[in-house]
This record gives structure tokens, C-alpha cells and sequence, in this order.
DNA sequence: GTGGTCTAGACCACG
DNA sequence: GTGGTCTAGACCACA
């Protein structure tokens, strides 16, 4: 349950998941989000690692494969920036949707359920909660 | 693309996963979709470790998991059973779906995608693989 | 001037290049010229790190970054292994030296050399050691 | 996409290389070419600096490596001047040339690429090019 | 045995 | 100050 803030970002992490990947997916979600601005700068590897009690080369990792996305650029020296471009932040987002739904299609038909039976749990789901629950 | 079948269940299998969670995942989905009927005969632990050319330990490892999800049963000296009782089936499934489905949801959201957005891309899926694709 | 066999490999390293970088390049190119058979186990992270004396880290590093270009695989528990798919190969070697040759001709342009300027160089070059120096 | 001109010489930075050699090779390739005329005047440091808005030491150390090339000269008092010397630019020239190919010929060899296939390369480049693309 | 993740702490290049 | 590379050494999951 460690719940922290850092500049414009919030991160939550447990010790139950790859730590690199769950900085990775949240900085990532952040940026997809728009909850950081295009071009703005992130925190620095060490500011982040300090704030998160965790080691700086665990955030570096995760930051490496940020750029390698294409969602930040580094500035020798200066830091790490969110991109300005907003067509890269669109294409990722939908290659890895596309991704994400595709891989879930098969997890549903390997247990032999539809597209309607998804939508009717979706359904249900949604009056539940609607409900107030 | 190692393809196999063994008894009247077959596997795919590739290594950049783990095997185990492969034969597990391949074997529920047999089960689930009925392509083994209840009450059969599971392929005996040595046979299928066999067969696919992997260790006994890795389909021990497997099974295991399958008796405690309540899907087949060991019978002593006689070797491993799919359950009798569909209820056990029908309520495995719709726990396992609950549990992808929400997941999926979750990282749509973190996309910062809706259902509706999904919706559309199914929709366009589809359609273009009706249009024979 | 450390030169090393390992297996069917050989490197050769030193201190003022990244390290990983080097391993990188060298491996590489003895799967781009087939000195390492397609299918093929690598060197495991540790043993060659032995060799090499440097960190496992910084070859596992270098292993990752394969793997990334789609020149090895991972199987768990089993090791690295050179990819058995030499349409991979092949069109990674392409790619690679697209970029490498369009980068130099930035280079040449750069120091307004053409294309015969080079040819020149080259002829010069191959005569020269071929009279045997 | 930073595009400066300074003087008679123009500038364009990114900022995922450093900085001091962009600004080295592009003041290098403008000598070279004849784009900026034997004896003239270079800018002066700070001038550059606050027309590419980086830092003054960033420009001191890229003007530094240029006057140990022999390609310009400090007058004192008088700012940075380009070498009045032909015969400098153009052993500078050869030298960095010969140094550029031979480094591009050992990439090309660790993939396993001759002349010939460079050469091919080349030739198709220039027809894709000069189709009008 | 294999690879994967993480920490602590060092030193370097760049701005 | 920033990020980049490397070491030494620990613990984990998988086969």
C-alpha cells in the first residue's frame, strides 16, 4: 500500500510484481492519460528512486524502455522529458490495445465464452455497480 | 510451433513462457470447452512429460494446480480424472472469466480507454476478418 | 587486448568502450556470419561472465538486447539460444546495414566527399594491401 | 527538428546526442565544404550560445576540439577565426575521411557484408532516389 | 543448472 | 545537477 506522489505523478507499488515494470505501466498510464503534459519534464531518475525508497537503477530501467516506447526523450544532462509528439503517444496507445484486447479475445475463447457472454457480464458489472455499489 | 496431441488433448507449447503455466492454461481450456469429457482420463504424468519432451516435474507442477482449481481428481493406483460434476466446471469458469475480464477492464482503463472504444475495435476486427482476411 | 574463446564464440574486449556494447556487436556478428549455427546454445549469463571476468549484469545486458533484435531466444530454465529462423537473421542483418551505410553517407556529405571520392579511397586501399601489406 | 542559422553558418541540435560534437561536426562540415570562406570569422562563443540557447561551456569545448584540429584559429582580442590554410582543411579532410571509411568497413565486415554488396546497395539507393522519391 | 530482479555503492560524461 | 555504465553480491522462479 505505498502510495506516493512525485511532481505531477502518483505512484503505487507492492512488492508482488517486477518493481521496473509497475513504474513502467504507471509513468506510461500517466502519459496515455494525458495526467502529464506533453513535453513536460519527468521526475529524475535519482529524485524518483529517492521519493519510492527504491534503488535509482530500478527506475532507470524502467525509464530506458519509456524512450524505447517512444514516450520520453532524454536531454543529456537536463533529464528526461514526456514527448511532444502527439502522434507517438496515439500509435502507442493503440498498438498496445490492440495488443491487450487481442490477447484477452484469447483468454475468453480458451474457455470457450463469446463475445456475448463478455458483454453480458460487462452488462451486469456495470448495473451493480451503478447501483452504487 | 511444437505442436502436440496426446490422448485426445493436444498442446502447443513455446519457451519463452513458462511450460507449466502452458499445460495448465491448455489443459483448462480442454476442459472447459469440453474437448475432454468429464470424467475421462487424464494422459498419466510420465506419458505426457513424454511426450512433450519436457520434465515430469513441469507437468506435476501443472496438474497439481489443476486438482486444487477442483477440475480433475487423483484416484490412487489409477491415476488422474477430469471431475464428474459440472457445477465444479461451470463455477471455475465463470470465477476465471470474472478475474480476466476485470483485469482486462483495468488496463484499458489505464490506457485511458472506454468500452465503447473497445467495442469499436471489435467491431472493426470483425469485420475485416468476415471480409475473409 | 583481451581475446577470449568461449564456446564457439570468441571475444575481444576492452576498457573503453561500454563493455556490454562490445559483447553486443560481437555476438552479434558471429551470428550475422554464421560462426555461431542458428539453433545453437549460447553461453549461459554466468559462464561467460567467468570467462570475460566481467559482471553477469552487464552480459545479461547485452543478452537482452538480442534477444530484443529477435537474434536469440530465452527458455527458461534452459538457457539462451541463437533464433533457428534465418529469415530473422537475414533481415536484421539488412536493417543493420542499411542504417550503418546511410549513416556514413551523412558522414561522407558531411566532409563533402561523393561517391567516387570513396570508390577512389577504396581502390587505393585494396591495392595497396593487396601488394601485400 | 532545431534548425538555427548563425552568421553564415547553420545549426541543427538534438538533444539525444551531445551536444559539443553536433555542434563540432556541423562547424567542421561547413569548413569543409567551403560554406564558411578561409580567414573568415567564426561566431563567437557566447553569440552561439545564446542563439542555440545552450550553454556557453558546451560551445567553448566544441570550439576548443576545432582549434586542435588546426581548423581555426583565436586571435586575441579578436574572436575565432578559420584557418587561412588550405593545405589544412584538406589533410583535415582526408585524414577524418580515411578514419570514417575504414571504421565503416569493419561494421560492414562484422555483418558479413563485402564491397559488392555495399555497392548494390548503393546503386538501388540512387535509383529509388532518382525515380523521384 | 538457467535467466530475472533488486540493492548498494562506485565512477564517468555531459551541461 | 543529469543520465550511463559497471561491480559485487543477494534472492527468486523455473526446469
Amino acid at each position: 500500500m505505498e502510495e506516493q506522489q512525485v511532481g505531477s505523478l502518483h505512484f503505487q507499488i507492492d512488492f508482488s510484481q517486477p518493481l521496473y515494470e509497475q513504474i513502467l505501466e504507471q509513468a506510461r498510464s500517466a502519459i496515455a492519460k494525458g495526467e502529464i503534459a506533453l513535453g513536460d519534464k519527468m521526475p529524475s531518475v535519482r529524485e524518483l528512486a529517492q521519493e519510492l525508497r527504491i534503488n535509482p537503477n530500478t527506475v532507470m530501467r524502467a525509464y530506458q524502455e519509456l524512450e524505447r516506447d517512444g514516450l520520453t526523450e532524454k536531454r543529456r544532462g537536463q533529464g528526461t522529458f514526456v514527448t511532444s509528439s502527439p502522434e507517438h503517444v496515439a500509435s502507442f496507445r493503440t498498438d498496445l490495445a490492440a495488443k491487450y484486447i487481442d490477447s484477452f479475445l484469447e483468454q475468453m475463447d480458451s474457455l470457450g465464452l463469446t463475445w456475448n457472454d463478455i458483454e453480458k457480464y460487462i452488462r451486469e458489472k456495470t448495473a451493480r455497480e451503478g447501483d452504487g455499489l
